[in-house]
RNA sequence: GCUGCUGUAGCUCAGAGGUAGAGCACUCCCUUGGUAAGGGAGAGGUCGAGAGUUCAAUUCUCUCCAGCAGCACCA
């Protein structure tokens, strides 16, 4: 029989016959170690114990200890074991598919009645019962016409079209847990005692299209997480409570920054305190753009159709546009407009006034425009994503040559924001050409490689986002992430080749001729709302000093105080800070936690001894201690601290 | 938009086929209290909207609207 050399992570090599399993690898190194084996990781490979090794590699064995293969093999298994657990109490369940995800795993099932909460504790229960019984899990090849065979018996209609989209020359591997087999890719654990039978909870149901698509039938998704052990568990469901309380739709409710309520969905009503968030920051990035080399702009609200129709976004987006009819008594036709629901076309326009040199270029156009997309009903999600909203966009018209420069200049420009903003680390995701788009394939080719280039130049890394570019042109996201991880685009450029030629854009070049500028579509908050939603959630309401809606809270602490509480007031107030009076016949500690959890970063309590000594007894939110300044040094560090990061 | 769930006072929630309750918040009174809830009294609701069943609907049924979770979408 052939031999074949395994190496192990420290170094040294061992000889084996040709077709091994990893499981008996780890009985060869020592007892101690097979008992406690989950799996190997062979060439890198995620390899299962029981699959036999045919060729020489490095080999690891895991155990427990192994983070990444140990939740990956337990979610993986609890995935199969949920889905045995439905069909043996439900067997008319079609089962789809289970992957691993995030905390734990998911698992599709086609059922006509809905999975009730009552319904997944039976589930639970009976997982309990089948990790408890330690069952074996086994593995086999089948060939495909075997595997459809099966599954035709078993009237599994999903599991055959999966078959169908694997690959001719890939294995179709079938595994068992206990008497319930499943078609999958492996690796499993050895039996359903290895999986921790008091670190896993099934979380909630939701409805999910087949293999994604909207328009195959919809199924039932069961979510669960699972953990090595019941400690991370509780430690995980202690975080989701805790990301709960920093929901920004809670704390716009609690520091009373915003309402939304039926009439206009999706759209904010900004109360007095969140208002003061969003126009500290437009005055912020006003400076910054102002700095950065733009120019500000302002464009119409109510666009006639024929617009959209040239720029393409008639045709891709008009369900998703408000559409305004004016019906004049005497126009032959009915205008038809629409509320703009993106301002380059309208930049457009402004770049076309009069004839432009080479010497404009490039042309930073930058409007704080305020746009209305008829969002789905599902989308919407508190100020995060909503139907009316203001983008800081800007519109780079330069020529070809002009893009890597533009594109290192706006990801520096970016990155400067975002760490004033609080924000060091963010992921960015490179999408190219969708299906559905405008331009050639030549053009296309010209603005991926551009601006493959330029991010490359900028030393920004990207993961690949394969067909999400927008219908113009690839872009560039710039992703942040909301308290309980769910990931928002916000930064984004987006090279365009097409809008200009569209709108029949032109420039004046050095030669004397025509020439077609390039687009730059960028924005760097990407819309006030979403960034203010993330801004609070990474707070967790309490916003740094220079952007808290209320900076400071002069309260009484006796009622002889209130004259002077209300000089200290106004004296603060003279230095631009927003500070207000709390002269309530109320105790201070009431005071104290009242305005602790409205997120007011300084109290100030002032009592007989203040009077008497003309300071202040100042409180950081957060913070037990107090200390007792004068009323010079006061002003000093606060007009201090509530300098925007700019003009520092 | 799709699947499921939810909608009762400003907020958080309880409730039952016979036209409603708590805590907090609010108003007033007492209290002048030193850093996360002092005491008392009062006021406050077309039970999301419409239709149906019923002697009677906030409660049951249907439709719509909005919200939540996920999916799909995101110029």
């Amino acid at each position: 029989m052939a031999q074949i050399s395994l190496t192990f992570p420290d170094g040294t090599a061992r000889e084996f016959p040709a077709g091994t399993t990893a499981a008996e690898v780890a009985e060869g190194i020592s007892k101690s170690l097979a008992k406690k084996a989950i799996s190997a990781s062979l060439d890198g490979v995620h390899w299962d114990l029981q699959w036999p090794i045919e060729h020489d590699g490095a080999i690891a064995i895991n155990t427990m200890q192994d983070d990444a293969p140990a939740l990956e093999l337990i979610r993986h298994d609890l995935a199969h074991i949920m889905a045995r657990a439905v069909q043996e109490i439900w067997p008319d369940v079609k089962v789809t598919i289970g992957p691993v995800r995030d905390f734990g795993w998911f698992y599709d099932f086609d059922r006509a009645e809905p999975f009730t909460p009552e319904d997944l504790g039976r589930i639970e229960t009976r997982m309990r019962e089948i990790v408890n019984a330690r069952e074996p899990v086994r593995t086999e090849i089948w060939e495909r016409e075997r595997a459809i065979r099966h599954y035709e018996e078993t009237g599994e209609p999903y599991k055959i079209e999966l078959i169908h989209r694997i690959p001719g020359d890939e294995p179709i591997r079938m595994y068992w847990h206990g008497d319930w087999q499943d078609m999958c890719r492996g690796p499993h654990l050895l039996h359903t005692g290895q999986v921790p039978a008091d670190a896993f909870k099934l979380m909630n149901v939701a409805g999910a299209f087949w293999l994604g698509d909207n328009t195959r039938p919809m199924l039932q998704r069961i979510y669960g997480v699972a953990f090595r052990n019941r400690n991370d568990l509780k430690a995980h469901l202690t975080m989701l409570e805790e990301a709960a309380k920093r929901d920004h739709r809670r704390l716009g409710r609690e520091m009373d920054l915003f309402h939304f309520q039926e009439e206009a969905p999706g759209q904010v009503f900004w109360h007095p305190n969140g208002w003061r968030i969003y126009t500290t920051l437009q005055d912020y990035m006003r400076r910054r753009q102002d700095r950065g080399g733009y120019v500000e702009v302002n464009t119409p609200q109510v666009v006639d159709r024929k617009l959209w129709e040239a720029s393409g976004h008639w045709e891709k987006y008009q369900e998703h546009m408000f559409i305004v009819e004016v019906d004049e008594e005497h126009a032959r036709e009915k205008a038809v407009n629409a509320l703009k629901p993106m301002n380059c076309p309208c930049h457009v326009q402004v770049f076309n006034q009069g004839l432009k040199s080479y010497r404009d270029l490039p042309l930073r156009m930058a409007e704080f425009g305020s746009c209305n997309r008829y969002e789905p009903s599902g989308a919407l999600h508190g100020i995060m994503r909503v139907r009316g909203f203001t983008q800081d966009d800007a519109h780079i018209f330069c020529a070809e040559d002009d893009i890597e420069v533009e594109t290192k200049r706006f990801i520096e420009f970016l990155s400067q924001v975002y760490s004033d903003l609080g924000f060091s680390a963010f992921k960015v995701k490179f999408s190219d050409r969708p299906e559905m788009r405008s331009g050639s394939d030549a053009v296309w080719d010209k603005a991926e490689a551009a601006l493959r280039q330029a991010t490359q130049a900028a030393g920004a890394e990207f993961e690949l986002n394969p067909g999400e570019g927008a219908f113009y042109g690839p872009k560039l996201e710039f992703v942040l992430t909301d308290a309980i991880g769910r990931d928002w685009q916000c930064g984004t450029l987006q090279v365009d080749f097409v809008l200009p030629e569209r709108l029949d854009a032109s420039y004046i070049g050095k030669d004397g001729a025509k020439h077609r500028p390039v687009m730059l579509h960028r924005a760097v908050l990407g819309s006030f709302e979403r960034f203010i939603g993330i801004l609070i959630e990474s707070h967790a309401g309490k916003l740094p000093f220079w952007l808290a809606p209320r900076q400071v809270v002069v309260a009484s602490i006796v009622s002889d105080a209130d004259d002077y509480v209300a000089e200290v007031t106004e004296m603060l107030r003279a230095a631009g800070i927003r500070a207000e009076a709390d002269t309530r016949n109320e105790k201070i500690n009431y005071k104290v936690r009242e305005h602790s959890l409205g997120k007011v970063p300084v109290i100030l309590a002032i009592g007989q001894r203040e009077v008497a000594e003309r300071t202040v007894s100042l409180r950081r939110l957060g913070e037990k201690h107090t200390r007792t300044e004068t009323l010079d040094t006061l002003v000093d560090t606060l007009t201090q601290e509530a300098r925007a990061p700019d003009m520092r």
